[in-house]
DNA sequence: GTCTATACGTTGATAGAC
DNA sequence: GTCTATCAACGTATAGAC
């Protein structure tokens, strides 16, 4: 039982830095199988649906991931609005490492499979809804009333995904650092 | 000289069409060229770079005509916020349509090929520059201060973008439809 | 659970005739 | 300018031994 999940979770965690960063269709089972390090044989033993399968779990571990980083970066401030500046501040620092070692999380295969893919596209959206939830979580927490703090969670998210997109796409992170400023505006 | 051209053309349109909608990896060069109508033979002719050129090209058609196509909807209205409204009112329009025959402009190239082609990532930097220019540019004819006007082109257009990827994921308009309500919250 | 071998399609790209 | 033939490489997936 020790090593039983061992291979499994090699294989999902490997897929899922290579599909954030190289998106679904760049990413072959070849090379998930050999930089994971796990045995060649069993990745239909471990993922019978195959890459579809694998893409699921990997979104889905993905988005536990980003989703847990948010709120330990959001709960170093009691104002949402340092709060949520705070991490923003956070994803800068890590954009500015020189060696890339993660993309804009899930977008890529959002993007690319959200059409020809229900179940994968289903496993993206309930992503975003976490990423969503989050923010909204923390205002009201912070004594915002219910609909207008889901209403701010989804503009936050907007906001930051589409920004991180742009400085993505940029190679650099001024997109970040102006909305970050707009923050404040928000939140009123 | 008549249809000198012409052959080219239907690559690039039939190219942007099928890298919005699918991807840069999904794509291939044989889809193109059957879906194009244009002759299999003559790819590498007008593109002798292959692959990589066609897709430098088809995001540069596709960041122009929906530049044009942004223009286009801004003027319909003076007042900055109930043009910026209106254009996230065609966005949903859009949407709405059953037959989905166009995704997220140029986001799933950009996030595919960013860390991997230099020439083609500029080329998306480029686009997004353009977008967000839109909507910077139409709040200086507004009265708007330059650096004031800039920063909030890069804030619209990061929202925009972001709810785009979203109910592009979720297969619904519900966070275009929200961003759409902060707008004047924005622009103060 | 794992491994090897293999099947079969498709990819991007090139060469050479026309 | 266009076409056909062809290439090697890689894609996913399966079968069957161990």
């Amino acid at each position: 039982m020790t090593d039983k999940v061992s291979s499994k979770d090699k294989l999902i965690k490997t897929a899922s830095r290579l599909f954030q960063l190289q998106g679904y269709h760049a990413t072959g089972l070849n090379q998930i199988t050999k930089e994971s390090g796990a045995p060649k044989g069993s990745l239909y033993y471990h993922f019978p649906n195959g890459k579809e399968e694998l893409a699921i779990e990997s979104v889905r571990l993905t988005a536990k991931f980003v989703t847990n980083r948010m709120n330990a970066s959001l709960r170093k401030k009691d104002d949402p609005v340092e709060a949520i500046q705070q991490f923003i501040v956070e994803l800068v620092e890590e954009f500015k490492q020189e060696r890339r070692t993660d993309g804009v999380p899930i977008a890529a295969v959002a993007l690319e499979t959200a059409l020809v893919s229900e179940p994968l596209r289903e496993e993206c959206r309930l992503a975003y809804e976490s990423f969503q939830n989050v923010f909204t979580n923390k205002l009201i927490a912070s004594g915002y009333d219910e609909k207008k703090a889901k209403e701010l969670g989804v503009v936050i998210h907007s906001m930051i995904e589409g920004s991180f997109l742009t400085s993505f796409t940029a190679g650099n992170v001024d997109a970040l650092l102006v909305i970050s400023k707009q923050i404040p505006v928000l939140l009123n």
